[in-house]
Parts: C-alpha cells; structure tokens; sequence
DNA sequence: ACCCGCCTCGGTCTGGAGAGTGAGAACCCC
DNA sequence: GGGGTTCTCACTCTCCAGACCGAGGCGGGT
C-alpha cells in the first residue's frame, strides 16, 4: 500500500487529487495539507511514501517544503512529487535542487498521475515530457557552451590537468615524474597554444573547457 | 502516421521491436538498420519522425549515429529514442549531449515503448525512471560540489573575481582604479584567507566556488 | 574619545615563472 | 635514410608575484 500526502492550497484541486489516488486500490491518502509548512509536518508525522506537493502556496511554498523533507534525516525516504499548472524553467530548476523526485503537469490524464505516484513511490523519478525536453535543452546549452581546446598532445594534457589543480612546476614534475626543466617547457607550450598570458589563465581555460571540476 | 527506423546490430530485437510497433495502428516501420550507419543512411533517406537507436552496435555506434542525425540540417526533426539494457552514466550522458529527445530500457513494457515512441515522435522528451533517477542525481551533486568561501569583504570580492578572469594585479588596479599596492595588499588577503599559496590556486578555488563561470 | 575593521598606499626582498635557445632520443611515416 | 612529431633536459635572463613591513584615512560601535 502507498501512503500518500496530498498538499495543494486549493481545496477542489485537492480534493479532486485526494479522490483520484484514494480510488486506487494500492494508494492511500493519509494526509492533506494546505501549504508547505502543513505538508511538512505532515510528511514528519505520517512518514509517507509520497507527498504530492504543489509549488504555489501560501507561506512556505513547495520549495521550500521540499528541500527541508528532502534534507531532513527525519523524512529520509520521502519522495516528493512537485505538482504545477506551467512548466516554467526556474520553478522546475528549483524543485529539482530542492530534491523532488518528480515533476507533473496539472492537467495530466488521472491515470497518468496515479502512474507516476506509483513509480516515485517505487524509487524512480519521473519528469512530465514537457519538463524532460526542457531539462535536456538545458542540458544540451550548458554543454555547447564549455571551451573546445586545440589540440594538445598527450603530456601537455597531463600538465594542463595539473596546473588546473594549482600545482607549481616543481610538484608537476614529482607528479608526472620529470625534471622541472621538462615542466617548464610543456607549460611554456600550453601558454603558446592556448594564448595564455601566465599559468593562472591556463587555470582558467582549463576549468572553462571542463578539466578541473 | 508516424513513421519509424529500427536500428539494433541483434536481428532478433530488431524483429521484436519492429513487430511490436508495427501492430500498432499509428505506426509504421519504415526501415530497419543493423549498424550507425545504416541507420544515418536510413534517416537521411526516410526522414521518418523516430529513430529507434540501440546504442552498442559495431562500427559506428548509437551514439555517434544520433550526433549526426540532430547535427544534420537533411534529418533536423528526426528524433532520437535511445534503447539500451543498461542504465549506465557515460551512456546517458553521453546520448543526451548527442541531442537524444528520449532514453528507454530494453526491459520496457512494449505498451510503454509504444507510448516512448509517441511521445517522442510529438516533440516532447521522455526518459526511463531509471534514467531520470540518475540524472537529478547527477544535478543535485552538481549543485553540492560547490565550494563555500570564507566571508570576504567586499573589495576582497571583487578581487577575487578579476584574479579568476586571469587578469594581472596591474590590470585589476586599472580595472578596479587602485593602486598596484593596493591590489597586491588584497591578493594577499585572499591568500591567507582562502588558503592558497598562488594566484593560480586561486583561481581554482574561485571557479569550484562558481564565480568564474 | 577610543578601538577596530576595511580600504588605501608605499617600501624592500626573495623566489619562481616564463621567454628564448639549443639539443638529444624515440617513434612513425614515406 | 630523411623528415616529422613528441618527450625529454639544461642554461640564461628578465620580471612579476608574493611576503613582510609600516602607515594614514574613514566609518561604526562602546
């Protein structure tokens, strides 16, 4: 049996919720909630599989909500399934740091929702197709946008990944076990072709190309 | 109609896949391909609305096939559904930045796949529980690893995000309109306070800590 | 009035960074 | 064998980075 927590400030819309998933043989609402502070407390006493949280409410919003269950030891284990009318990006960015395991849109057909109830209770996460498409395009741009470096031969790789760390040129040498002469003349070879000015720029360039975290 | 490609190197997935499909009123199969570049080929040929894409398959693979069919002006609007047995990271990964619209498992409900298949067909993006699971994991420790600074003062601030720009200190004076003294004064600071030993770590410790883009 | 933190500026001194040059060994390709 | 690339190492020289020192102005809090 999945226990749910149903929290929406609108009382149709969560009435109609409530109906929908307590008709449903293996789900049960244990609870409902009229803003995020109730579905707090209510997520604390009931410990439930699942809390259906819209985003929009009075006080503590579903945000918020989400991040002090998702962060808490106490609710460990509870999954959050954010609700919302619009797929608006920063709403779905925020629920998804916040920790939610979920994200659907209001007008999704009941059995959809029951579905997805049943696979967050499971342990998955499931994303509306609206939101997916939109977190993947994020996706896609945070990718386009990190540097593409010429092209650098092996050992030069290798030192740029460790002036990247902050290492001085005699600990490049330890690490990659050289003499120090050798490690000046890979950086003076990377500053050439990358157009660096000094090893602080290399750091820069290499952390924008995605090597050093 | 929506129109699809099969391309999977085993015949009898392929078989079971275009079956399946098939005996669906709204689809149609219209090609199967055994490898990448059969199914680049097909693609370019058919146009269809979904590529059916098995990732592992000998000589171009699944993922090098999708980079080319969403890069390609001849096949934009042909979406790519990604099948694969397991869950791995690097695959995931890998086929969302080759600009996959979806990600299922090969254990998938055939109802299901049918469902993924117009899903993707319609524009949206849609991925495996499973999948999503790993993927908001991978975005909430992104989000974490950000480092923490010690407090800094305002002017320390500023500094820092010039040394991150990899700008000198007589460039950040200019910049800031100071005194060289002055910006060597709190390079220094920031030295003792966040622990480095040289601009360079610096740098590295401003960019983890998410000011240098 | 006093202290304290921040910002400002100047001085000296040491060390490492980086430029520039030359050169030997290993490897691959034609 | 000759030509190319890569990796290796050494030497000189210049210059900025950074440590360390002191000091004045300015604002807030006791």
């Amino acid at each position: 049996m999945i226990r749910v927590v149903v929290a929406d400030d609108q009382t149709l819309v969560r009435s109609g919720f409530a109906l929908i998933l307590g008709a449903e043989p293996g789900i049960e609402v244990v609870a409902e909630a009229v803003d995020g502070a109730g579905a707090l407390a209510a997520a604390r006493h009931h410990l439930p599989d699942v809390v259906l949280m819209d985003i929009r409410m009075p006080g503590m919003d579903g945000i918020e909500a989400t991040r002090h269950i998702t962060s808490s030891p106490i609710t460990a284990g509870v999954r959050v399934l954010v609700l919302t009318t619009f797929a608006a990006d920063d709403y779905v960015v925020a629920a998804l740091r916040a920790g939610a395991s979920g994200f659907v849109l209001k007008d999704t057909e009941p059995a959809d929702l029951v579905r997805a109830v049943e696979v967050v209770a499971a342990g998955e996460a499931l994303l509306a197709p609206e939101v997916t498409r939109r977190m993947l395009d994020r996706f896609a741009r945070a990718e386009k946008a990190v540097l593409t470096l010429p092209p650098l031969t092996q050992r030069e790789h290798e030192v740029l990944v460790a002036v990247a760390l902050g290492l001085s040129n005699l600990e490049i040498a330890d690490r990659l076990v050289v003499s120090y002469s050798t490690v000046k003349t890979h950086v003076s070879h990377l500053l050439t072709k990358l157009e660096a000015r000094d090893r602080a720029q290399l750091v820069m360039l290499a952390h924008r190309a995605g090597l050093g975290g």
